[in-house]
DNA sequence: TTGAAAGCGCTAACAA
DNA sequence: TTGTTAGCGCTTTCAA
């Protein structure tokens, strides 16, 4: 309890009671093959004994390797990415390394200290989202760590390892279903145009019009942010004006609830006076009333994923090429949809 | 990109471009007051040119101090949870300490794991729950490392501090109010007696019926578990009584969902059948239809006095004193609740 | 297979 | 105020 440093059991105590050298001693804790077994069991027992623990940062001074791997996601507190870094996380700790976990929200700034933050770390490696996909600056921040990083749900033309979502099929199959429903008044919200999911999600909307031989109309698409802020702005912005859509696409993980408060506040009925569609499902998701139909794909076993994928950096041999993984996105109807209402 | 460790800029090529020792550049880099401006300079150029970081792993072997500090939390995925981490999180980082998450669930084996975890990490710190407050065990497993732990929603008596809930209060309050509505058969689900929230609640709980002078029916009193999973067993299995409860108090931050889903599958309207308030307020309880009343406090100021707690026992001189700092709820009334219907 | 010893990059005690 | 140097706990040669 003491703020005093705890003068800690040593490698040489552990030797001293085996009777070994520390070079012994050594050898057996990072289980060499050549030890002779009654030295290696003497030793083992003198660590138990002591409770003896290898200090981590004399290891990390020795070998370079600190196996702390760096997570930089957009927020923690939305649900599908704290699932996302729970099974990353259970992934790293079976294979004894640690995650260190830092949000950087929507902003650029800060995805920029957080990477100087690592470099300071030194971190082993990285799993990122990024701002930017496009960003030299970020770019150059990140090629400066000399470090494996693997992106989610970023579609980076680099060195770096991109696991990514299909969101073009997803907000595909979304839209034709509600231009199925006669929709036309589509309005689609999602992030800007310098990451995939948006990127995605923008081509998925316009080649469903496209099949449906329906124009659009881009006073229905809004691509300005993905975050819960943007998703009640937009919302309400829109859906008060005289030409409302008659369907919302929510294109972010954390916009149902922003979406959502918007509608209430304007008193529509879901779904007879507006449609609803949602990216990622979550209890709100299915526990609304109407239950919301949503875009989901597996998040946890993307998290899984990335960190096998970082693992397989850190001890494998060093590979050099880029690899890509595609995840497939699923449409869930539920009772939010319906055929617009008659606004002429 | 590589495996292989960047081969590293150190202290002695910033000391020898600077053309001072590396004793000097040493109290720079930790500003020591007792250094000439003019090497002082020197040395910041030299680092800056260089691009020179402290491998944070030596200082740690030599200061014996990393500046790491664990946080053992339920459940990253509880919203509420999440909030509270983020919070700490951006306390620390601003301290220069780094946050090692990690999740426990409701298993104490886990938790021993944890500790002995953060016992090879050698963080500085440690910031908690725990499964059982007077379980020996892991006590003595904390004890080991030696280290300044705050718990959160604890209360223990032992050397560490404690920030905690008045949940006594919040499901008083709560309580009284249903009790107001005329509600006797008020289901009171929570976790098991040996944390501080189950305590103070079902003390709570008691308290309020005393008050009123109705007798508590321990039939309606469920002690097994703060999960979801909890919540919709307990809950499916008493409705589905004849003596089903009027109201229902999830006495768990993430309880609701399974509360929720169990109500809805056996078809019961709230608040015309059913009353519902729980614990910690989210976009599902705000969202709901109908909008649920929520027992609810500052999670997220919580998490921001962990930090400060911790950091002052890292950085402040050793204070020995248990501190505990209380936190108090607040109970907001939404649409869950109403007086309960005729059953006789 | 083993032990001795030389560092890893850094901090801190000691002299100057 | 500075430089020199002895470690911190560990890994990894290098000889034996």
């Amino acid at each position: 309890m003491s703020n005093a440093p705890p003068k800690s059991i040593t490698i040489r105590d552990v030797a001293r009671i085996a009777g070994v050298s520390v070079g012994t001693a050594s050898r057996v804790i990072n289980d060499a093959a050549n030890v002779e077994k009654s030295n290696k069991d003497r030793v083992l027992k003198a660590i138990e004994e002591l409770g003896y623990v290898p200090n981590r940062a004399a290891q990390g001074v020795r070998g370079k390797r600190t196996r702390e791997v760096g997570i930089i996601i957009r927020d923690i507190t939305i649900p599908v990415l704290a699932g996302f870094v729970k099974a990353a996380q259970t992934v790293f700790e079976e294979a004894g390394a640690v995650l260190l976990i830092s949000s950087a929200g929507t902003r650029r700034e800060r995805e920029l200290e957080l990477l100087e933050q690592f470099r300071k770390r030194t971190v082993d490696g990285l799993v990122m989202t990024t701002y930017d996909e496009n960003d030299a600056e970020l770019a150059a921040a990140r090629h400066r760590l000399k470090l494996p990083v693997v992106f989610f749900d970023r579609d980076i033309d680099g060195p770096e390892d991109c696991v990514v979502v299909d969101h073009f099929e997803g907000t595909r199959q979304a839209t034709s279903y509600l231009l199925g429903l006669g929709h036309r008044r589509i309005l689609h919200i999602t992030g800007r145009m310098t990451t995939h999911p948006a990127r995605a999600r923008h081509e998925g909307y316009v080649r469903a019009f496209a099949d449906a031989g329906v124009p659009v109309d881009p006073n229905y698409i809004h691509c300005s942010g993905f975050d819960a802020t943007t998703a009640f702005r937009e919302t309400s912005a829109r859906i008060g004006q005289s030409d409302r859509p008659t369907a919302i696409i929510a294109g972010g993980i954390d916009m149902l609830p922003g979406v959502l408060k918007a509608v209430r506040a304007r008193r529509l009925r879901i779904p007879e006076d507006i449609s609803i569609v949602a990216n990622g499902d979550s209890d709100l998701a299915v526990l609304a009333t109407p239950s919301v139909s949503v875009i989901r794909w597996d998040y946890e076993e993307m998290g899984r994923t990335c960190a096998h994928m970082i693992l397989e950096h850190l001890d494998g041999e060093p590979s050099r090429k880029q690899r890509k993984i595609g995840f497939s996105t699923e449409f869930v109807v539920r009772d939010s949809c319906a055929p617009p209402p008659d606004l002429s």
